[in-house]
DNA sequence: TGTATAATTGAGTATGCACTCGGTAATAGA
DNA sequence: TCTATTACCGAGTGCATACTCAATTATACA
């Protein structure tokens, strides 16, 4: 019996969180521009998290999670592996273009020493049934068997941000983009 | 006729600098605690850069400047493409790996939107012998010829980060990480 | 409808930090 | 050696900002 928390405030300080970190970076963002932005009192930020910090490490969660939604949702289980990795790809690669301000957050957050390891764990948690994925794949030997795993599954990110980052900067050859990004990590990875 | 500038306090201020941004951030890195470390009191620091802005975008140039050393020195100018990048892949690596705090200095700097057009121009300069390289590779057909340029470095240097990364998590593989990485890269761009 | 509980507010506080400035020391050139 | 110039010093200043708290408001439940 009491006045419940609000899903939408929650959510309204996240995106605005979003906005100022992508624009200005976590440190020249402070919280009473992020309150305002999400139409709030300063110091209601803080009962929807204790710190800053708790707010950063939140928002990191958040953002990995709907990356990994938008990858793996309507994700074509019983395909051969060709087409669950370009799956995996395309999605990732639409999510970038789509999502540019969540992707540089991600980016600053992920090198700048605040995130805690609970949260780091948790960010990749989801992704748990893509490693498996490759695991698998390089257990039945479509792929080359030499290769680490992580080798292969960082080659993905690092192949699938260098295709965004161009994308991003040349819009009319994102279809272009996208298939070459692909095809040269097929490559990469196959015998 | 005056007092000189000394360039070892320059170069003390940057090393402080590189380490404390790599242990804290580039903003929990005040510029008292750099000048402590570099061994000189505050107000000088200020007479070798004219704000903490500014000794950021010069440490940024710095530091492109090392890495272009090191991958173009002794460069095989005449021996053949494969001959060319491999020995520029195994420098980027091996700097990588010997220079973790200069390496995630320049990550952080390269996300955090403070650095100048200027800056980041000024930081690819040392490139173009690499870039034409690569232009003269595709031009004679040594690669696929469906690739965009900037995919191709792009994607060197998003392959080499990965194996760095692979690399420092577990030294004793150095060298197959080192192998591996190169074969994927010469597969993913060769025909 | 009444009440206990917790959310909400925003002015206030304490801290930390980039940068300044007046005084001092060093050095290049005369 | 003298002097003009500039590096060097570090205490001080003003501003920005994360977080608090006392007062107020909303709401779940009896």
């Amino acid at each position: 019996m009491a006045r419940p928390k609000s899903e939408d405030k929650r959510n309204a300080i996240l995106d605005a969180a979003t906005r100022l970190f992508a624009e200005r970076g976590l440190t020249a963002a402070p919280t009473s521009d992020i309150s305002k932005q999400a139409g709030i009192a300063e110091g209601t930020l803080f009962t929807y998290f204790k710190t800053k910090n708790d707010l950063i490490n939140a928002l990191y969660r958040e953002i990995k999670l709907e990356l990994a939604d938008a990858m793996m949702s309507d994700f074509p289980r019983k395909k051969n592996i060709h087409t669950r990795l370009r799956h995996v790809w395309d999605r990732y690669v639409n999510w970038g273009i789509a999502n540019p301000k969540q992707r540089k957050v991600l980016a600053q957050l992920q090198v700048s020493g605040v995130l805690t390891k609970e949260s780091r764990d948790a960010g990749s948690a989801p992704f748990v049934e893509f490693q498996t994925m490759i695991r698998h794949a390089i257990e039945q030997r479509v792929f080359r068997n030499d290769l680490p795993v992580e080798l292969i599954s960082k080659s993905l990110a690092a192949l699938v941000e260098a295709t965004i980052d161009l994308t991003v900067s040349n819009r009319s050859k994102a279809k272009q983009y996208r298939d070459s990004g692909f095809q040269m990590f097929w490559a990469a990875i196959t015998k």
